[in-house]
DNA sequence: TTGAAAGCGCTAACAA
DNA sequence: TTGTTAGCGCTTTCAA
């Protein structure tokens, strides 16, 4: 009926091998010194049984499930395997597993994906989103589960934070266009003041206030996060009485679509315009010309997350709320 | 000491709503009536101790984990998040949860990946590995949990499989080159004769035959699954003494490739080169000629093996192992 | 309509 | 060096 097919416990374990449950288990785990002869009975007998351990069982003991859950917009974006795999890169070999929800940034899903995971007894969770409050993250803290979040800048009780350098990076690539005798930059922005994309353009003024420049709120376009969104916020750029020769998006995607205005418009890259990605996704090389950019290392953003969690997880950690920032990477390629 | 903050247990709800812990557990799953009025009792109790049940209990006492695990090469490879997702669209609502391994195409790990679904007690697995064989699969067939493998064409006792129609696919492409007139036509193979690609040289070497056109062996090149090796292959297939007009490549990366060679001979894509790509991948709009390719449905085929597992799962489905096969579709863009 | 008791497979006191 | 016992939190007979 059930879909379990007998399989063997530790007790047909320790019959076959003619010794008690818990040796097998000190056997096994080491956590009691066990003699030579008897591990080896005990190993025969695991082998001619094909026993593995019931992680259910044991994680209902000692309350601990070796999971962690990893909770992202949409695996689908090639930004977060990247970092499921930074986080696995850690995660793994301390013998974690990891379980995914994805929440298309919903905020109801959001919450209830927390909850789920909080119901399997995981035992950290990454949090990879721009919608949630605070508030959001309680259940989990409430409970004493270790919470990574991934992006942003609040800092919470309970929670500690990775990011990368949002605002740095769009300073440096910035600056990088400022070097080489761009007086107008343009900067095609997110359609909201939130999220990592808000770092950018503060990092974009920033650098423009350096150099003793004044922000031109014109030359600020709010679009979508996407190829359209990029190719229309640059036109509209390029439609101002003085267009600017220079353009950093918020991330490489509208880059491309800046890319599409471009050509669109009839402009040569970088002769007409210059223009600055951010992220170094895979598709800133397949692009012509190659877009230059902000590297923005997803899977060492993964596996910094990875390590936290795993200090937090081993009391290695237990102090207040840390913040890691991961520099970002300036990448010239051809685009600017 | 346990990073478990003391959660309330089904006791302490069943205390404060005075009744017993089976009617607890009943309100909740609903197996057995429960009166309005102690129904209320329950719930006021649970929201009030924000209790939430513990996944691993249940499961221990049930012997359903209401996980499956996804086994795959890499994450990374933007194919098997769609698949996830595709997987999650159906299982999702059906309160499973995923857990995926990453293998990197190493046999070892593959079978290190079985084991520990195994012992975690996933009530299913979705396993898309090339380098498998039939026996690695028998542990999890000996224990009685359903698995469906993606990709591949052996079929076993005990596994369901999905794959795309990588051979009725890679037929189209080809006839879809030797309609407009190309009588010539190479194909940009995997390194050896396994997989999916494998089937994909059948399809080509179907159309051919179809029209009465004999195999030619130097028209078929061995090389890597990547961007490199597609290029390398192309330019081996361009030094021929009759060089073909058109290429059919085994898949997208491998065409980008492809497009990287024309360019380096300074043939225009599809004036002097045609190519054929497969799978439309996202970057397959990004290149310049955009590629003309069939698509490979990532999303449908995680659907379809989410269907296959919940059938498994429910019992509604308990026949020998069938086969599905999804149908690629040309999608019609500029190289060819 | 409800409860009491047993037990899923494991580990951790405690005892020898 | 090893065993006995209890119990993690839940569901499921069985009984009322």
């Amino acid at each position: 009926m059930t879909p379990r097919g007998d399989r063997p416990s530790i007790g047909r374990v320790a019959k076959l091998a003619g010794v008690s449950a818990t040796t097998v288990s000190h056997a096994l785990n080491g956590r009691r010194p066990v003699s030579a002869a008897t591990r080896q009975r005990v190993m025969d007998a695991i082998a001619e049984l094909g026993y593995r351990p019931n992680v259910l069982a044991r994680g209902l003991r000692t309350s601990r499930s070796q999971a962690i859950g990893l909770i992202i917009p949409d695996i689908t974006n090639p930004f977060y395997p990247m970092l499921a795999r930074g986080l696995q890169d850690v995660l793994g070999p301390a013998g974690y597993h990891e379980i995914i929800s994805n929440t298309d940034g919903d905020r109801d899903l959001e919450r209830s994906a927390l909850d789920q995971m909080i119901a399997r007894q995981v035992d950290g969770i990454a949090f990879a989103v721009f919608h949630t409050h605070a508030e959001d993250l309680l259940p989990a803290i409430d409970v004493g589960v270790p919470v990574v979040r991934l992006g942003g800048r609040l800092l919470q009780d309970g929670v500690d934070l990775v990011h990368s350098d949002d605002e740095g990076g769009a300073a440096e690539a910035t600056r990088y266009l400022l070097d080489r005798g761009y007086g107008r930059i343009g900067f095609v922005c997110g359609p909201d003041a939130q999220g990592p994309a808000a770092e950018r353009v503060t990092g974009y003024l920033a650098a423009l206030a350096e150099r003793g420049l004044p922000p031109d709120p014109d030359l600020i376009v709010h679009t979508h996060f996407s190829r359209a969104g990029g190719m229309a916020g640059t036109l509209r750029l390029l439609g101002l009485p003085r267009p600017p020769r220079a353009v950093v998006c918020a991330n490489d995607v509208m880059a491309i679509g800046a890319l599409d205005a471009a050509a669109r418009r009839g402009l040569k890259v970088p002769g007409d315009l210059a223009i600055m990605g951010f992220d170094d996704i895979e598709a800133a090389t397949l692009v012509s010309p190659q877009l230059t950019t902000m590297a923005n290392p997803a899977r060492k953003i993964g596996q910094a997350c990875g390590r936290l969690l795993l200090d937090r997880l081993s009391g290695t950690a237990s102090g207040p709320p840390s913040e890691t920032i991961i520099p970002a990477r300036l990448i010239r390629r051809q685009s600017a």
